[in-house]
DNA sequence: ATGGTATATGGCTATAGTGCAATATCACTG
DNA sequence: CAGTGATATTGCACTATAGCCATATACCAT
């Protein structure tokens, strides 16, 4: 392989890509959680959500426990969380730099030149 | 909008979810680079990175300072180093996972049941 | 059978890569 | 200093591939 670590993250970003994705793994920070409780984070049909669930598994993300007839979900690296956070954390300064872009400008129209 | 965050996250990470783009910006780490320089990184037609550079000023994961003719590239948001580097974490993590389960099996195999 | 999940398939949209044209700036040269 | 060419970067049109959702079907333990 060309370089595995490179299209490892890649895999992992795609991953994480996605609203529906993100909910489920999010809720997952609590700890597990059963197929039936993430499919009603997301507003779409079951089978979606056990298709993400799928992609998740498949790239070694979560891990399935099987108990009787239903399925417990966990995440399997907590470092995934501290992804997620730093997503945030860039949301945020995200919004602030907005913001003061937006002040500046309403100063300077403000402004006799 | 529904959900802002998660939207902002999932823009980002796909934004991150393909390995030029996080190539050229794993070398911006270094700091600015030129689009060129950026170019040379690709293995494909300049046209491609200068795509996928547009891609990330959109998302203002990037910010391109112009100089004469040449474009300099920089991130916006140093936060974002944090979750490469997470990335690569989980990568490790998860080949040591792979090398146990393999010693673990080979173990096995060669145990008398 | 039924309940809880998973997989297969088809249609639709989104994204990637390529080749080529367009624009902008700089460096010459006449 | 107009004209020409070289360089840097972007935009557009096209084709190919990948992702998403929904419907339908299969699995498996009770």
């Amino acid at each position: 392989m060309k370089h595995p670590l490179r299209l490892f993250k890649a895999e992992l970003f795609k991953a994480l890509a996605h609203p529906g994705r993100l909910k489920m793994l999010e809720a997952l920070k609590e700890g597990e959680k059963t197929v039936s409780e993430l499919q009603e984070l997301l507003d779409s049909e079951p089978a979606s959500a056990s298709q993400h669930l799928a992609e998740l598994r498949h790239k070694n993300i979560v891990h399935a426990r099987k108990e009787g007839t239903t399925v417990f979900y966990s995440v399997v690296d907590p470092r995934l969380f501290d992804i997620l956070e730093a997503g945030r954390e860039m949301f945020n300064n995200h919004v602030s730099r907005s913001q003061e872009a937006l002040d500046r400008d309403k100063t300077e129209a403000g402004t006799v030149r």
